[in-house]
DNA sequence: CCGTTGTTGAAAATGAATTTCATTTTCAAA
DNA sequence: TTTGAAAATGAAATTCATTTTCAACAACGG
């Protein structure tokens, strides 16, 4: 069975909700914004979510528990959780920006199966050495990567087989 | 002085451009499509250019050449191209869509500038093997993978030096 | 409490990618 | 050649995620 997200918590512990919490309202003061029962919200939604959620997911969720709650917030309040590096963004190129949870991770990789959309997070030491390699030869401040690699999981390739019968 | 595309010809031969026109000819021919004078009015256009093009910046160029030959059949060109192995997309991360030449290149992968887009262009034997290692690892059957390095090129560095005097 | 300043969210705007559709062109068979 | 079915073309319209606008509302320092 694939896993999604290796190396969390199966939950948040209600210690590491207070924290990141924590960490956004310092950044709210910080740059001179307001707290509000909404942005609370929707980072206690993202945080106890483990998937990589898009704008419209999150928004849906967030609804659940707030009806009231708009698009736009959530909008918002993402591109906030990524200023505090409480969120990070990964492209998956399929034309959405999703979001991850990004307080207390270690740096991973995604690879993607291009039939379900499912991921699987994989760690290498040698990415970051190649950044910071490649930076070096060539004059770059390197200040990130992305690395992707894609493909059809398992679960699918059985799904398409054909030459078995049915 | 940074480069851009290090492994390529200055311009490419005549004899290439008639290679990669047969490509697609073949490629047309296999999927019952037509070859007109747009598609090889654009390929041309595609082959004369060493930059990551935008589909709307290669519609500029081949309109000196033809501006009858519409946006459109650009970018329908340009998935053609794709297809058939003469081009391949680059995602920069920036919203747009890029193509860059694939055919007789070397695997490569790009470093970009947040400053300035500039790019450039290293070679890396690891990320590959790893696509192949992580995939055999996660029964992935892998496709494909992205890499990107991102940074602050020399150039911009200099320029955003307010250290020294003006 | 009050006033300033930031927030909210619906709606509108944006912008790249994609599709539609009426017209034109290709090309293989006659 | 001629012909006609199938594909190509390109302007315009559409899609769709993202981003901005703006008027009403809420946070919070004084």
């Amino acid at each position: 069975m694939l896993q999604k997200r290796i190396d969390d918590q199966p939950t948040l512990s209600r210690q590491m909700v207070r924290e990141a919490q924590e960490i956004l309202h310092r950044h709210l003061k910080g740059v001179g914004l307001k707290q509000t029962a909404q942005r609370d919200t929707i980072l206690r939604t993202f945080l106890e979510t483990r998937d990589h959620l898009s704008t419209d997911e999150l928004h849906r969720l967030v609804q659940k528990k707030d009806s009231g709650i708009g698009y736009t917030t959530v909008y918002r309040t993402l591109k906030l959780l990524a200023e505090c590096g409480l969120a990070s963004e990964v492209a998956f190129h399929d034309g959405i920006a999703r979001y991850e949870h990004q307080y207390n991770r270690r740096s991973h990789h995604h690879m993607v199966c291009t039939e379900c959309g499912s991921s699987v997070e994989f760690f290498s030491q040698e990415v970051g050495k190649l950044e910071q390699e490649i930076g070096h030869k060539y004059h770059y401040l390197t200040t990130r990567h992305t690395f992707q690699i894609y493909g059809i999981c398992e679960d699918c390739r059985k799904k398409n087989d054909t030459s078995r019968p049915l």
